[in-house]
DNA sequence: ATGAAGGTTGCAAGCACTGCAACACCGCTG
DNA sequence: CAGCGGTGTTGCAGTGCTTGCAACCTTCAT
C-alpha cells in the first residue's frame, strides 16, 4: 500500500537469510543502489539493521528487543506460564504454548524437559503447521471456509512417513480434532517424537492458544504419553478458566 | 532519512508497549488518521503488526520469526553453543553468551541452571549494561574515545547498593576489566546474584562476544563462584580458538 | 431512531522519493 | 605509480507517491 515502506520492509526477510551488501540488497529489491542505501539508512537509524565490520548489513539488535517486548505483553502467555511450569514439574517433559496468527503457528512459551534427551524447538520459531498437534487444534477452530482456504494454501512437506500428505487428509484430521477436543502428533514431524495437545479457550469458546507435552520415544512410548492426556486437558482448562475469568486491559496506556 | 519509512518504523516501538488503536497511533505519530492507517496496512502486509479481534494493533508474528532467524545466523552463537552446554554440565549454573551492538548488550544464548533456583533472563533481552559482567567485557574492548562516549551517554540505575553509580566509576571498572581480561558482577544487578565472565575474541584479538556463569548466593557464595573463573576462561578461549580458526562465509547466497 | 466515535475511501496538491550521473574511496595490477 | 574496476556516497531535477482533507460507512450506546 505504501511503496517506500513496502520496499524497506522487504529488506528485512532478505537480511534474515544472511548478511548482504548494498549491491545485493539493491538488486533483490529491483531499485537503484542509492535508493537501497537510503532505505537501509532509515532501517539502521531505527536499529533494525546493523552494519557489521565488513560493511555488510544484517538484522539489528532492536529487532530482538522488540520481539521480546511484544512477547512479554501477550496476556495468554503470562497467565499460562505458571501452569506450564507446574505441568512440567509433574510429568517432566517439554511443554509448549502456541498461538495462530495469519497462516502461521508459533511457539510463544516453552518449558524444557527435565530429561537429558530434549527436542529442538525455540520460542518464536514457526511451527511445522501441517503436523504439529498444537497447530491442528488452532486451525481446527477456524471457521470452515477459512480453514479450507488455509489448508489449500499450505505446503505439505514429508518430514516422516507419518506426516500429513495433503490438504484433504489435513482437513479430515482437523475435523476429527475439532470433535474430540484434543490432538496428537505421533512421529509426524520427527520420527521419534510424540506430542499430545489441548486447547486454551477464551470466554467466547474460541481457541486462543494451544498447549502440548512432547517426549521422544526413548523416554516414553506413545501409549504412555497418551496417559497424560487427562492431565494436559485439565491444565489447558485451568488456563482457559483463568483467561476468560478476568479480561485485564493492561495494555491501555 | 526517509520520512515515510521513518514514520512507519516509529510505530513498532510504540506498539511494543502494548496494543493501540488507529487513533492512538495517529496521535503519537503526529499524522492524520488516514496516513497512520496506510502505514499500518503496509506493516500488516509484511506481518510485522497484527490486528487483534478488538481491531487494535499489536506487533505481529513475523517479527518473532525474523528475530529468530537472525539469531540463528550468528556465527559465534553456533560455535559457542556446545561449549556453553558442556560448561553447564560441569558446573550446573546458568551460562550466558552476549554481544555488543550499537550501545546495547544483549544475550544471544543461554543454558539454564540445573538448580531449582534460577535467575530471570531471556535471550534477546537487553542486558543491564552498567553492571553485567559480560557488558563490562564488551565495552572494555571498545576504542578509548568510543568507550568514553558510550559511558557518558548511559544511565546508571541503582539496582542495588553495589551498582555502578556513574560514568567515572564505570570507566575505571572497564579499565580494570580490560587489564585483567575477565569481569565479575557481584550483586550489582540483583542483590543475591553473582557472575563471572570471560571474553571471546576473534582472530584479530577484538572481543566479539562474552560469556558468563551466574548463580545466586543461596546456591554458591561469591568466593566459590570465583573458583570457576579458570574454567570459564578456558571455555571462552576454546570458543575464541574455534571462532578465529575458520572463517566460514556461510551467509553468501 | 439518533448521535457519537472510530475506521475507511477518493481526490487533488505538493513534496518526498527516485534514478541518474558524477564523485570518493578503496584494493589490485601492470 | 598510474590506471582501473568495484563499491559506497552525494547533489539534483522530475515526477509519482504520499498526505491531509472531507465525506462516507459501520458500530455501539443512548
Amino acid at each position: 500500500m505504501s511503496q517506500t515502506v513496502d520496499r524497506a520492509l522487504s529488506i528485512l526477510p532478505l537480511l534474515a537469510e544472511g548478511p548482504a551488501d548494498l549491491g545485493q540488497v539493491a538488486d533483490r529489491l529491483g531499485v537503484h543502489k542509492s535508493t537501497a542505501l537510503r532505505l537501509l539508512r532509515t532501517l539502521h537509524e531505527h536499529g533494525l539493521v546493523y552494519r557489521q565490520s565488513d560493511q555488510r548489513y544484517r538484522l539489528g539488535a532492536r529487532l530482538f528487543a522488540l520481539a521480546q517486548e511484544a512477547m512479554e505483553n501477550l496476556d495468554v502467555r503470562e497467565i499460562a506460564h505458571p501452569h506450564l511450569v507446574r505441568l512440567n514439574e509433574t510429568c517432566g517433559h517439554t511443554v509448549h504454548l502456541a498461538v495462530y496468527e495469519e497462516n502461521e503457528v508459533l511457539y510463544i512459551d516453552k518449558v524444557e524437559s527435565r530429561y537429558p534427551v530434549r527436542m529442538y524447538s525455540r520460542i518464536g520459531k514457526p511451527v511445522a503447521i501441517t503436523v504439529a498437534a498444537v497447530a491442528k487444534l488452532l486451525l481446527a477452530d477456524l471457521p470452515e471456509h477459512e480453514r479450507r482456504a488455509v489448508a489449500e494454501k499450505l505446503d505439505y512437506p514429508t518430514y516422516t512417513s507419518r506426516s500429513t500428505p495433503n490438504a484433504g487428509a489435513f482437513l479430515r484430521e482437523l475435523e476429527k480434532v475439532r470433535e474430540q477436543g484434543w490432538a496428537t502428533d505421533l512421529g509426524g514431524h520427527e520420527e521419534s517424537i510424540n506430542c499430545v495437545a489441548a486447547p486454551v479457550r477464551g470466554a467466547d469458546g474460541r481457541v486462543v492458544a494451544a498447549m502440548s507435552v512432547s517426549a521422544p520415544n526413548v523416554v516414553v512410548t506413545a501409549d504412555e504419553l497418551l496417559t497424560l492426556l487427562p492431565l494436559v486437558r485439565r491444565t489447558a482448562d485451568a488456563i482457559s478458566g483463568e483467561y476468560s475469568g478476568r479480561t485485564p486491559v493492561k495494555g491501555t496506556v
